[in-house]
DNA sequence: CCAGTTACGCTACGGGTCGTAGCGTAAGGC
DNA sequence: GCCTTACGCTACGACCCGTAGCGTAACTGG
């Protein structure tokens, strides 16, 4: 899955070297690395993967796209095993996300295209393919695997449940990034312990005799 | 709370223009919403705010810090007013958080200045200080609240207690930005009201009947 | 009122990155 | 072998950076 959307009109001639690709890719990881996102520049990366610079803007629009690509990569070692409980697995998901943000080169890069992104349609549309729906894939798949063992409701209408998902989605996602990145605290067992027990049970239930549950809670189970 | 780090060490001579100070951060916010986070120029702010360069660079060390203070003071317009039940805090401060990030300024500029801060401990400490902060005042204002209703247990351990409210504050704060910037859809009264249920009911309560509650739930109650 | 001290505006500069153009050469497809 | 495309290299103007140097402005303390 290349995506160098950069013109590849026809076929015929010179293919692209794929090979280089690897390398630059690879060197841009460890420039990101060595560097960090603003001191990394084009020319840098290019002399790291042996590479003209030109090379690399023939293929990659510019540093956003070109960083989005070597990212994301990183993301399709997340994977799942079964762990048999709907909390043992989100804690499971959690450590993951907090693994790929231990990296200096997620580190530093992820939050600068999301950033980036917010003037530039074209690359958070490249950043939802890439990066964030390979991040989703193991929610929804920690969800169908309550939902088989019956941990969780299964939501008849498929559009309520994709909105609840996505819901889910962000608080998960959302709160491993900020507390890593924002904080800037560890992600650590503990913390995913307490995380996970805080999204299953939430704040207000059995809170302490004598006080009145939250007014809203109009059909308390959620349907997922 | 000026913040500029920058040395002032002694008194007397010209003192410093409150009016420059008050015209270059307005003019880095109008320069935030003309050309965003990395098209951004000091020379284009200085000429903005009818200030030399130079001026600049007396009170801020460069980029990041002027943009951390100029988008800080806009997080003083946080205000949460006591709507009578813990659902309807949330709820408010959830909103109140997107509608800062719905501002140009800000959508672009915090997540930029937080990837930065990933490799500058300073600047790490001057956002924790001018922008997490206010933030977590309305949390911890909301529980105390809460905890006055009588709709959230007191935890006699102060360090406890605080880990719990750090906890909460990624999961709120986390969740919007992820919203907000990443999946980058709306956050509105809808999506707020639904959080807020997750947030307080959780994904666990009142299932289905014929299945188990995650079973580490030791002490169901989340303590705060 | 007059030093002393600091801030300000301005100009100029070396150093770095950007993104592109132009060229000759290398590597496949037909 | 011919056509087409990719590659490496060089060079370039444009821009931004961060600083130095200077003369001037503003405020403080004697």
């Amino acid at each position: 899955m290349p995506s160098h959307r950069l013109t590849r009109p026809t076929r015929s001639g010179r293919p692209r070297s794929a090979a280089a690709d690897a390398a630059i890719l690879e060197a841009t990881r460890a420039s990101l690395v060595d560097l960090g996102w603003s001191k990394l520049t084009m020319g840098d990366v290019a002399s790291r993967a042996g590479v003209a610079k030109t090379t690399l803007y023939r293929r990659w629009a510019g540093k956003n796209e070109l960083v989005v690509d070597a990212v994301a990569v990183l993301f399709d070692e997340l994977e799942l095993p079964d762990l048999g409980s709907l909390a043992a697995d989100v804690e499971a998901v959690v450590l993951q996300f907090a693994a790929l943000l231990e990296r200096p080169e997620t580190r530093t890069a992820l939050m600068a295209v999301v950033a980036e992104s917010t003037r530039d349609e074209a690359l958070r549309d490249r950043i939802r393919n890439s990066i964030v729906a390979r991040q989703k894939r193991l929610v929804l798949q920690g969800r169908e695997r309550a939902q088989r063992r019956g941990e969780l409701p299964v939501e008849p209408d498929g559009e309520v449940a994709a909105r609840t998902a996505d819901l889910i989605f962000d608080v998960i996602a959302g709160a491993v990034v900020h507390r890593a990145l924002v904080s800037a605290e560890p992600v650590d067992t503990d913390w995913a312990r307490r995380f996970t027990l805080l999204l299953l049970s939430g704040l207000g239930s059995a809170p302490r005799p004598g006080s009145a549950p939250a007014e809203r809670a109009q059909k308390p189970g959620g349907s997922v």
